[in-house]
Parts: structure tokens; C-alpha cells; sequence
DNA sequence: GCACAATATGAACAATGTTCACATCGTGGC
DNA sequence: GCCACGATGTGAACATTGTTCATATTGTGC
């Protein structure tokens, strides 16, 4: 673990973390290979022994991002309530995660920048990331793995109202500050309450 | 309007349309300020006599883009209904445009890539396009041009659903074919269910 | 018919992703 | 203990990109 020496130790996690913080600070636009290289310490073409490309330096990156996802599963998996409070509190850490971390969040699900069909890892965090908040929602027992959407209708509304409401947030397309936590959960309850109301008559039988 | 000329009639004009059919057949990756050049004929510092930056080409290429969705309000505004029966046909035709020009569809909404508050040709023309789908949606003298969030809570969770439904199916997060007709209306039908249910209780108030 | 604005050209620049030949280090088999 | 080899780092190079600038050409109003 010398400093100047060729053998540096975990560059892998670095490169991830650098780029983490440059999305984050600003922006996908300044997130080169290059700058990430610089940051860590490194030479541009060192990047490629642990990366096969910047696509797959962004798959790690967005990988890191479901992570994330994950922890806000534990978070709501310390609570319970009825279906309808269970649905606001999944809204409301939702919208408070994408409000946090706008880039990441987009770069999440920007299948043009990093297409997550090629990099089987993202697929799977993703995957396993909304399949354990889907099933935290439906509830222990009432839903399965498949995550077959003919199954589940109402998973394709709660996950459609929630991105769509996340990105006009995130786009800046509907006046919500993202900084202002309040706001953002006044913004998860709104449209929550839709859905709700939406979901309530098929709620019991849980299709 | 020589052919080998220097000055070749509306150069402008050909270089969105270029851009268009790039990013529509190969995506936004392709779509380069030479490339575009190369198509049209002409050498890549020309079209900077027409766009300031390549931003400013792909805000253009999107301003067209709420052209198209113009167009659908035309159709829309061909055929009337009760709310309901106006929500899914706004939902069938919404779904289906972004079915059939997913990068166009994307680059309209992705700010990262065309700050649109840089562009207020584009803002104008989002507002605009918006702000008569919303209007037709509500029914004339339903719904005034402030189009405030606050005042009209239920565009807030349309537009929103809306939104992530196009782009779960655009970015392949749900099984849904684009290029099967039959099934994006089936997408739309599903996810209107769910809003349709939730609005009803404020229909009538119109709020 | 001419000056001027509009528009086209070609050469240049810095930055980027990526590759490749080469250098250096850590470590396991002898 | 050493040494061969794989892992990892370096430096130079390449093509491509967005953009700028000096220059050339054309259409148009006076």
C-alpha cells in the first residue's frame, strides 16, 4: 500500500466512487474516463484494467445507485401499516431518494447511456431492487418472484406514477424543489393519494 | 437554389431534418454536428451559421418533436367524450407517439442533454403542446392557462403516469412490444384503469 | 454595379474514448 | 530465496468530436 507505486490497492472501488461524485457534483456531461483517471490518481489507459469501457464504468456506477435502493428497502422494512401506508411511505422515500441524487437516478434509467441488456450485473441489481420493494409493498406471502406484470397490473401504476412523478420532479418540469423536503413529500402524497383511490378496489384481492 | 453553391436555399431546415432521421433510425449517439453536415452536404463549421452549438440543433430537433405532439391534440380534438372516455383516448394516442419515436421521445425530456431552460423556443413549444393537451383533457373553459399545480392537482398524476409509463416501455423495463399497436394500447388501457378509478371521486369537481 | 450581409469553406485546436507496447509490482511454485 | 508470471500501471499514439477563425463566395438592396 505505498503511495506513488504502481500497485495501488483498491483502484476498482476509487474509480467507482470518483465517478459517483463527479455525476453527483457535476453532472453526467463531466464524467470522463480521463477526469475520473485524474482524480483517482491515475492514467487514463489504467482505468481499462478494471473497466472495459466508460459504458461499464457507468454500469458500476448505476449499479452502486440500486444499492442505494436497497438500503431505503431496509429503511421501510422497519415499518408496517395497511397497504395504503405502506404505499405512502415507499412514495415518499422514493421521490426523497431521486430528489437526493437526481443524476444518479437518471443515469439509473438511461438505457441509452448505459444499456443494462449488456451489462447483466445492473440488470440484476435492478431487478432484485424493485422486486424487494414491490414485495415489501404487496405485502409478505402476496407476491411472487416472477413479477409477471399481467399478475400484477397495479405494480405497473405504482412504478409508472412514481418514475413519471420522479423525473417531471428531477427535469424540473413541475415546480417542486428538490432540496426542500418537505415539498418533495407533499409531491409523493399528491400523487399517491390518485393512486390510492385508484388501487383501493383492487387492494383486498391484491391483483 | 444551385446544387455545388455555396448558399443552397433552406440548409437549416434540411439539418433538423437530417438530425430527425439520424436519431430516429441510429439514436442520439450518432447524431454528431458532422455527421448532420455530411448528410446535408455541407461542412461541419456551416452549421454554426444556423445553430449556436449542437445543443442548439438537438433543442430544435425536439421543438419539432412537440410539433408532432400537436399534431395529436389536432386528432384528439376530432372526437369528444365524457372525462373517462377522453383520458384513455389521450393515454392511447400519448403512448403510442412515444412508442413510435422513443429518441425523440427520450431527447424531448431529457434536460441533461437540452437544458430547455436555455432554450425558451423549446420551453414555449413544451408549454404549448402541454398545455392544450391538458386543456382539451379538461374540456373547454374547464381550464385556464396558468395551468398552476397546485390548482389542478390531477395533471400533476396524468402527465406523471403518462410519462413513466412511456418510458418504462421505451426503455424496456416493461414487456411491452413499441411496435405492436395492439399492445401499447394495452399498456394505455391498464394504466388508465388505475388513474381513471383514482380521478373519478374529483371528476365532477373538475379539480 | 457595388457594398454588405449572409453563408460556405478549410484548417486548426483541445478534449475525449480507446489501444498498444512497455514497465513495474506482488506472489506462488520451485 | 528466487524467479516467472499475472496483474496492474505508464506513456505515447490514433481517430473522432465540438468548436473557432480567417477566408472565400454568393445574393440583394442601394
Amino acid at each position: 500500500m505505498k503511495k506513488n507505486s504502481y500497485h495501488k490497492g483498491n483502484v476498482r472501488a476509487d474509480l467507482i466512487q470518483a465517478a459517483e461524485a463527479i455525476l453527483n457534483e457535476e453532472g453526467l456531461a463531466a464524467l470522463s474516463v480521463r477526469r475520473v483517471a485524474r482524480e483517482v490518481g491515475v492514467v487514463p489507459s489504467a482505468v481499462y484494467n478494471h473497466f472495459e469501457s466508460r459504458e461499464e464504468l457507468l454500469a458500476a456506477v448505476a449499479a452502486d445507485g440500486y444499492q442505494y435502493m436497497e438500503r431505503l428497502v431496509d429503511r421501510l422494512e422497519r415499518g408496517s401499516g395497511d397497504p395504503s401506508q405502506r404505499l405512502r411511505r415507499l412514495a415518499r422515500e422514493y421521490l426523497q431518494f431521486a430528489a437526493a441524487n437526481p443524476n444518479l437516478y437518471r443515469l439509473m434509467f438511461s438505457s441509452d447511456v448505459v444499456a443494462y441488456r449488456l451489462h447483466p450485473e445492473l440488470e440484476q441489481a435492478a431487478d432484485t431492487s424493485f422486486g424487494r420493494l414491490t414485495q415489501w409493498w404487496y405485502g409478505p406471502g402476496n407476491y411472487d418472484s416472477t413479477r409477471s406484470a399481467v399478475k400484477y397490473p397495479n405494480a405497473l401504476s405504482v412504478w409508472s406514477i412514481m418514475h413519471g412523478a420522479a423525473l417531471q420532479m428531477i427535469e424540473g418540469l413541475i415546480q417542486v424543489d428538490p432540496r426542500h423536503k418537505g415539498a418533495v413529500d407533499g409531491l409523493a402524497d399528491a400523487v399517491i393519494g390518485t393512486l390510492i383511490r385508484g388501487l383501493m378496489p383492487t387492494l383486498s384481492e391484491k391483483a
